[in-house]
DNA sequence: TTTATATATCAAGATATATTGATATATAAA
DNA sequence: TTTATATATCAATATATCTTGATATATAAA
């Protein structure tokens, strides 16, 4: 019951349902990459990521000095339904902009 | 988007899970039914109900002065994959209790 | 080491949602 | 008609969530 209202309301905000699309699309990113791209404060997406995260959509991985964000793998079929669901949505998703500061293969 | 929000936005709620689930499992109830089974106030059951009619999972049935509440027939795949979803659920879900005062058939 | 970058988290204010009690409306029984 | 029942809705309060700006931590470059 708790996991599935987190699960719930992790998509419950029109920020988050273009966040997790976003990286749906785009595969692995960075938080940075997401705060150009988006245009929003570094904060923000911070916290939306951890909330997506703890509700099972997301993974991260700490490499050097930055957190890459994808969605998690194997992903169960409810979380799946809902992936799918999304991306029928008419949503303003911007393209990735990989302008952190430094430059990565 | 706003539709998706919507129906993510109703089963934001454990109320509503288990109102819905309720719904589910007993198939046409009236809002006197769902009072005295779950022992909540009108008001409340009537304002949820109703979020759960406007989101696209419930309908309702007018006749005399009961209005019975019964899951939307069809249903999409997404709402039935949510609401097998809710089913697996470990909630405290109450008998139904047909106590309004007036006995119907 | 010092400095800058990337990310996370916290506290405060803003916004949204839930609950309650009161009131309105409609139907049917007396 | 009058009265009671069933339901819907409103206004006030309580509670939860989002956004921002500030601060903390960790990594890497200088």
């Amino acid at each position: 019951m708790e996991l599935f209202l987190d699960t719930i309301g992790a998509i419950n905000d029109a920020t988050r349902l273009r966040l997790l699309h976003f990286i749906d699309i785009n595969g692995e990113v960075c938080v940075c990459d997401i705060e150009n791209s988006f245009k929003m404060i570094q904060s923000r997406v911070s916290r939306h990521l951890k909330i997506l995260k703890e509700s099972g959509f997301l993974k991260v991985d700490r490499r050097g000095r930055w957190a890459y964000y994808s969605i998690r793998d194997p992903l169960d079929q409810f979380r799946q339904s809902i992936l799918k669901e999304i991306s029928y949505l008419d949503m303003d998703i911007p393209t990735l902009k990989k302008e952190c500061t430094i430059r990565r293969g």
